[in-house]
DNA sequence: GTCTATATTCCGATAGAC
DNA sequence: GTCTATCGGAATATAGAC
């Protein structure tokens, strides 16, 4: 939790809040932990980012614009290969972008999809209206592309799985178990990313490609 | 968010608790909207449950106990048929338990797993303590159970696939999508769990029964 | 840009009357 | 068991000096 003191305050800040509400949420991080852990000011978040709300929005907007830009060129380079039509091919791809996201420092690391898994399941409707309108392009592209390749399915059908894929993957990286409510001992530790996405892509990629389900 | 009259107050608190924390988390409820909601005295909360952490805490239990019952029966059920080492008819009593507490209004109906997949994300370390002790059971029969039903997979990999099935299959149920950061239109809808369980078996079977990842 | 001081609201919890 | 009233503190946000 050390903030950096070599770096302006809108950079201490969006550091220290990411963390803070990795591991308590937006609902139970405060303006003053924040600004106590990046040690400025207690007016400066809203100096540099209107209110709290603004800079959930801009400690998100950090990660997912990368995350966006790196997986959709992932899609583009494979589209010009023969496994294009490949579903496995484009899930790896789609992993990869996260993985790489994680083990580059310049986007925060592991950070980053630990945020990305808090994110989702906040119960604020934080930025679930301006951000998603931006991002459409991620899901559309990857959704047809895996549309293309696995044509025995519906669309829908592919939809479901494409957020199973997510769900799962998302989850892992960030240490998110439902067993561990029944447990004491955890039974897996995500600590090693690249251990979590070998032990995802069988799941992962059988996953994907199983025969349609039956109809009721 | 009806309060229904003809119930016992701590009945009533129960009930509208449980709704208010699946859509706005614990730290985003308030023991004043909670009371409000029930329709009783503000002070009655901690009358019957001591604090708001013993509330969330009852409000778990209330759901948990009777899954972890169900979920048991299913197994030992399982267990006497030749189908006792087929991973997929024991990932479907698992699922089975899940879809029949979603479908039982004595035990809250679809209430249940969105209460399950809010509660294993919350920040909150309100019942990572007593509660996973007294569960243990659940979690460890059915690992042990799907370790004999895949021979060939180490536990630990064995461990990870019964994680990505739980992560996928709760937050199916409950509706989180990570896509919907990225996309203003949510491609798919959680409505009807039986056919949520329908478009999960593919996956999860498949993703079960796929070969040992390879070594790196 | 950074600070202090403060306005305003809401929080969880409890004392004590009935 | 149910209620009112309130305590003590913490929340976000802002006004205004420097």
């Amino acid at each position: 939790m050390e903030a950096v003191k070599n770096l302006d305050t809108s950079t201490r800040i969006l550091n220290a809040a990411e963390l803070l509400f990795i591991d308590h949420g937006f609902d139970g991080t405060s303006m003053r932990q924040i600004t106590a852990a990046a040690e400025v000011n207690i007016a400066a978040v809203n100096y540099y980012f209107g209110s709290k709300d603004g800079l959930f929005q801009a400690v998100f907007e950090r990660r997912a614009e990368p995350f966006v830009r790196l997986s959709l060129a992932k899609l583009t380079e494979l589209e010009a290969t023969p496994q294009a039509n490949n579903p496995i091919a484009i899930a790896e791809s789609f992993l990869s972008a996260a993985l790489e996201m994680g083990s580059n420092p310049e986007y925060g690391g592991l950070v980053f999809v630990r945020l990305l898994a808090r994110t989702y399941v906040e119960p604020r409707s934080i930025l679930k209206e301006k951000i998603p309108q931006r991002y459409g392009e991620l899901t559309r592209r990857y959704q047809d592309a895996l549309e293309r390749a696995l044509p025995d399915l519906s669309s829908t059908e592919v939809a479901w799985r494409f957020h199973f894929m997510t769900s799962a993957m998302f989850n892992a990286f960030a240490g998110n178990h439902v067993l561990r409510l029944f447990t004491a001992q955890p039974m897996v530790n995500a600590r090693d990313p690249q251990r979590v996405a070998q032990m995802l892509l069988p799941f992962i990629s059988a996953g994907l490609t199983s025969p349609a389900a039956v109809q009721a």
